[in-house]
DNA sequence: CGTCTTTGACCCGCGC
DNA sequence: GCGCGGGTCAAAGACG
């Protein structure tokens, strides 16, 4: 079958006396600004809707773990309750002073956490038949520790960097308590060198052990809503619109049509 | 044979 | 000072 060749090259040499195609050109024009300003403002609407939705989920997680610290701290309180069942009865209002005290602590310490500038929790979404800790971000990385805390029976594994010997980067990967098909990601440090896969979940690089596909939920990065954040979302929503765009077949054979409508319009 | 995972032992900080 | 628990080490085994 012989390729179909569209001559997209525009032909700026119109007519100098035909006036009226320049008319049409000049509205085409307009028309096209007009549509131009008006993606724009969609552009722009999108883009603060984002920015709601992104921190209405941050609100949501920091909710959720302080909720998941609060409740841990109940349960150790309670069993350590339960161990003392058979002596002393105990008095109820040192409960409740232990519990203020508690949500205090909880609070306190994810404030901590959060304000780390090299500290990262990612939370991955995998499927439940997925019982795997390795999570897919296009780093490499060894496993050199597994523990089972109080906090959560589902065991905490740890990784390093091994891409660089130096990258001082490590990973802590434990399900979640509440919803065990979400991994919790704990990253430390900072890498000190490239992503050598130049993308996110590239290939299965954890260890050659081949986990199922993992979807990305959410990305709680310390210090992410700063000032500059908001262009820098703006630009990477562009680009990616962009890249959607002319990877579609659909898209780019229906703007070549258009361009070669438009270019045939004005020469006739 | 080299690399990676597993897992028990060890270290160390923190609370009591 | 002691015990607990999280984090790390390192030997052994698995695997390509």
């Amino acid at each position: 079958m012989e390729p179909t060749c569209l001559d997209t090259s525009l032909n700026l040499n119109v007519h100098p006396s035909s006036l009226h195609t320049d008319m049409v050109l000049e509205e085409e024009l307009q028309r096209l600004r007009r549509e131009n300003k008006r993606l724009t403002e969609m552009l722009t609407h999108l883009c603060d809707s984002y920015m709601v939705l992104q921190k209405q989920l941050t609100q949501l997680m920091n909710t959720n773990l302080e909720q998941e610290q609060l409740e841990s701290r109940k349960r150790k309180a309670e069993s350590e309750c339960c161990t003392n069942k058979f002596g002393v009865v105990n008095n109820n209002n040192n409960n409740n002073g232990e519990c203020s005290s508690i949500t205090e602590d909880s609070f306190k310490r994810y404030k901590d956490f959060s304000s780390s500038p090299k500290v990262q929790k990612v939370l991955v979404k995998t499927e439940a038949s997925n019982n795997s800790l390795y999570v897919m971000d296009g780093y490499q990385w060894r496993k050199y520790g597994q523990k089972v805390t109080r906090d959560n029976p589902s065991p905490r594994a740890y990784f390093r960097c091994s891409f660089a010997p130096t990258c001082p980067v490590k990973k802590k990967v434990q399900r979640s308590l509440e919803d065990p098909t979400i991994l919790v990601t704990t990253y430390e440090g900072e890498h000190n060198h490239c992503n050598e896969r130049g993308e996110i979940g590239s290939k299965q690089s954890e260890g050659g052990k081949g986990s199922s596909p993992t979807v990305r939920l959410d990305l709680v990065k310390s210090g992410l809503f700063e000032s500059a954040q908001k262009s820098s979302i703006q630009q990477f929503l562009v680009q990616q619109m962009a890249t959607s765009l002319t990877r579609d077949p659909n898209f780019t054979t229906a703007l070549a049509t258009a361009i070669s409508g438009k270019i045939l319009e004005a020469k006739w």
